[in-house]
RNA sequence: GUGAGUGUAGCCGAGAGGUUUAAGGCGCCAGACUGUGGAUCUGGAGAUCGGGGGUUCGAAUCCCCUCACUCACCCCA
């Protein structure tokens, strides 16, 4: 072993238990997407080099990872979906607005791995095209909203901000043009290094104290009353921030009409995000613990389709990325324990009655409970129930000569070592409830 | 891309230049228990100490290079 195979830097192998966790967390996602009326959508793992390049950022584009085809066509590998996203409504111009799509699928990230980043890691997303209202907004944080609720999340914060009044508070702390990229960096650490951190950051990058202050005038966390009515009168001659500030009010009375409390949301104007091509509205998720960075991430793009067709289509979605949320609910403990999906193994004494075995286990395949065959003629009861004990597998049909002259099976419980006979015609019957497609809670 | 740390059997992990023919634990295999797992006992297999080069009479132990992993920065799911 001189050179251990092994997968490539910062992508890696899911085994089985860790496949059945994240097939749970998809399949929630893909009932909650598909109940607020989002249809499923696909894109190729490449696109060509331009369609990803100049979207995302100066920083951001280098971190795409680019190749070059057997043609010498320069394409890489998807950064984001929403980009492709971007493409495919271009491309299909015929698309019924608002167009609503969702979108589970790894992308690519050419950067050095650390502590829930990954260089291959999975996104799901579900995204609206060509409406321009908050509804649409407000539609997708409440997506987020319940397909977190719906895996178990207790508790986390919507933090909900707007391009818009970003720009408006640079604008009024006298930010000089072309700096406010430098400077809402500086202020999205804010709940990382503090107050006294970002003041420090900005200082230190050259901008004076009147510009700190001012800024830090606007960002001072609410001790009472509400952040956006502040805003209003502090940024009164600023219409686009005014703008903002009333998608903002918009949102936020259309989340309370879906349902979602107020105490998983909030206004929060340090929030910035990386991403260039958010216009309006921004929104991401945060949990207490553990640590993670956020687990969802989004907002409004109402020019990214426009720079592939030539005209503008408002759009608003949604990212939820599903390796943190698997880390952070393996944390929580939110999962039950499952290695397997197997409910019955059942067992073969030796050949002649594999075939007694092999009806049996057809029976319940047929009746839809997930049954395996122990796949081997000779090894006796005690390395079958070892394997159904290793793979955790819950009941095991054992089918003997006993069992079978007397026309019944017995069944045994792996949890507690409890047996019984039941008639050979009634064991379908007795295991139907054991169907299983998914992880039982 | 920048900085720091780590790398010893499938996994965790002692050893820190010379009785190391490299502990121990978990796991694995076999037997006690030839129709019954998870407990216990006994035995067994499995490592040229990430890879390459160097220093030395002697290197898992020191130096250099390289690869990988972890953490932080940048940025982000």
């Amino acid at each position: 072993m001189a050179n251990p195979p092994q997968a490539p830097r910062g992508m890696r192998d899911f085994l089985p238990d860790r496949m059945i966790l994240r097939h749970h967390v998809t399949g929630v996602f893909r009932g909650v997407f598909e109940r607020y009326g989002f249809e499923p959508l696909d894109t190729p793992a490449v696109e060509y080099a331009e369609t990803l390049e100049g979207k995302y950022g100066e920083e951001a584009d280098k971190l795409i990872y680019k190749f070059e085809d057997r043609g010498g066509r320069r394409v890489g590998l998807r950064y984001d979906l929403t980009v492709p996203l971007a493409r495919v409504v271009a491309q299909y111009p015929d698309l019924p607005k608002p167009f609503k799509r969702y979108q589970i699928a790894p992308v690519w990230r050419a950067e050095r791995p650390q502590k829930g980043r990954y260089r291959e890691f999975w996104q799901c997303d579900a995204d609206t095209v060509g409406s321009t209202s908050m509804l649409a907004d407000a539609e997708i944080l409440a997506v987020v909203y319940t397909a977190l609720r719906e895996l178990g999340f207790p508790q986390f914060v919507m933090r909900l901000n707007n391009r818009k009044i970003l720009k408006g508070v640079a604008a009024f702390a006298g930010v000089p043009e072309g700096e406010e990229a430098s400077v809402l960096r500086s202020v999205d650490k804010l709940d990382k290094v503090g107050e006294v951190g970002v003041r420090t950051e900005l200082l230190e990058k050259g901008f004076g104290e009147d510009v700190v202050g001012r800024l830090f005038e606007l960002l001072a966390p609410e001790a009472s009353g509400d952040v956006l009515a502040r805003l209003r009168t502090q940024l009164v001659d600023n219409a686009e921030a005014q703008d903002g500030i009333g998608e903002l009010e918009q949102v936020r009375e259309y989340l309370g009409a879906l349902g979602v409390p107020e105490a998983f949301c909030r206004i929060d104007l340090a929030m910035v995000r990386g991403l260039d091509y958010y216009t309006g509205p921004i929104f991401e998720t945060v949990v207490e613990e553990p640590r993670i960075g956020s687990i969802t991430g989004g907002g409004r793009y109402d020019h990214l389709i426009g720079i592939f067709s030539g005209r503008d289509i408002p759009a608003v979605g949604s990212t939820l990325g599903l390796e943190r949320i698997v880390d952070v609910m393996e944390a929580l403990g939110l999962f039950p324990a499952a290695k397997t999906l197997t409910r019955v193994l059942v067992t073969v004494f030796d050949t002649a009655a594999a075939p007694e075995s092999l009806r049996l286990a057809a029976e319940l395949r047929a009746a839809g409970v997930c049954a395996e065959v122990y796949l081997a003629e000779k090894g006796g009861f005690r390395k079958q129930l070892a394997y159904a004990n290793a793979k955790g597998i819950p009941l095991v049909a054992l089918l003997g000569p006993d069992e079978i002259a007397r026309r019944e099976v017995t069944l045994r419980n792996m949890a507690d070592g409890s047996q019984e006979s039941v008639a050979r015609g009634e064991v379908v019957g007795r295991l139907r409830g054991e169907v299983v497609g998914r992880l039982r809670g």
